[in-house]
DNA sequence: GTGCCCTAGTGGTATAGAGCAATAGGCTGT
DNA sequence: ACAGCCTATTGCTCTATACCACTAGGGCAC
């Protein structure tokens, strides 16, 4: 609870770490206002400038978001679709004011295949929940889903209910898994008999599809999944630059999957 | 070439932003040695940390590096194709130990179409430059690449040689263009017949298409782009990562295209 | 009530000064 | 010649202090 001198880390540092811990932890929630760089001084016995330097130092890493006579405050994970994910489909559907919809085609616990083991750091015959999902726009099915997830992760999601609430926050929320990291790979390609019949679309149709695999806190693999989408109605937008911080913090290139 | 305290802008600004100018002016070029904290502070008559908030700030961003013992220097602009323009053909080429080449379909002024004319913010009946280039790795054509730049910015540029270099570096180098931003949209679409024939396709391929604008650094429009990639070479991978800041620099999302 | 001002608390900027850690290059002893 | 030390220079951390800008909320005047 207290930083330590005689070690060559920066207090500052060793504040910011601890400042992490607590949210991990879950003393601070998002949206809960930190101490002041005042009070931060006084309790761990340190100037105000070195506070303030692990405050700016979380804030510039996303962690913290600081508001000039208000306070600092945690920010938001804003990590689970957004950055994660890339996809940002439940986003998508409600920015357009649509209503998103999901279908369970597939939901159970299997022998995954041979490369989904691979990517999930399987041994062989370690088995896995397997969920299939068509996702909707009000009617139109947009977009077709298959994830893995090692059962040793989360033991009832085989008969958890998908149809009405997110993959992402029943993990985080009932099983406890933290998402930070994920892998994706973005291609082309062209509908196959079953999805045209699926998405009702003629032959030949371009589609994105988008692989990959996210990770926790600690580096393991949670979840394989392969996206299908509708090429005529998902653009990916993408915007870097080279630009001012605003305030303290880095723009980052923005990436964004935006429905035509 | 002094700052200015009787303004509502901090010093430590100031001097980030004179130390850009600087960079921009030529003055002092990648791979410089900017003077240090302590002459700063002297030479501007500002306290030392201040000086320092200023070099730190521009660290962050990407502008200077900074090593301990011996000194602060003027970053690589390391710009051109990896952050801006995502696709990194070229770099995906030597990557692989192949031969970037490029076939010139077409190069002369015209008056481009609208929703072009538009993009680049040019008046009704204004010219610019088109160039339409084939990309290959050896002998495989990859890549049909469209560009417009308005004629105004770049005189000579229906005469250039694009074979054999960059259009970007020409740009930068001969008409003191310093790109900066980029916007760019990715679908998914296939080969319409005539691309199917320039690229030696079957009907139906699935292709990537990228289109965007670039700026510069007024944030005015440069180049209005569309690039088709053959979509069985082409893939875009994504990594979002909520780490730890290295050194003074916050890791921002990777996104590369990849040679298949 | 309504509007205004004042004030306490917050983050943001700036100062001056101290010592530490890493680097590069010259010097010195062998 | 060479290895090792010494020192100047650089960036990095930290302290203590001051004032400014902005926000929210209480209380006062109307």
């Amino acid at each position: 609870m207290a930083l330590n001198r005689s070690v060559p880390v920066p207090l500052y540092y060793q504040l910011a770490e601890l400042i992490r811990e607590q949210i991990a932890a879950g003393e601070l929630r998002p949206g809960d206002q930190v101490p002041g760089e005042r009070t931060l001084s006084e309790q761990y016995q340190i100037s105000r400038m070195t506070a303030r330097q692990a405050l700016v130092y979380l804030e510039r890493e996303g962690t913290l978001v600081s508001e000039q006579g208000r306070g600092t405050f945690v920010a938001a994970p804003k990590l689970t679709y957004d950055a994660l994910h890339l996809l940002g489909f439940t986003e998508a559907m409600l920015l357009r004011g649509a209503k998103p919809r999901a279908r369970v085609l597939e939901q159970g616990v299997v022998t995954p295949p041979l490369r989904v083991a691979r990517d999930l750091g399987l041994a062989g015959g370690e088995e896995a929940v397997k969920i299939v999902r068509l996702r909707f726009s009000d009617v139109t099915p947009l977009l077709l889903e298959t994830s893995y997830i090692p059962l040793s992760r989360c033991p009832g999601l085989a008969q958890d209910d998908l149809a009405s609430q997110s993959l992402y926050t029943l993990l985080e929320q009932r099983y406890g898994v933290r998402l930070l990291r994920a892998t994706q790979t973005l291609e082309a390609t062209v509908a196959n008999a079953y999805e045209q019949q699926l998405f009702g679309v003629a032959e030949g149709m371009p589609m994105i599809l988008l692989t990959g695999v996210t990770f926790d806190d600690h580096n393991k693999p949670v979840e394989q999944f392969k996206a299908i989408y509708r090429g005529d109605r998902f653009k990916l937008t993408y915007e870097s630059e080279r630009g001012a911080p605003v305030g303290n913090q880095v723009p980052a290139p923005r990436l964004s999957m935006v429905l035509a």
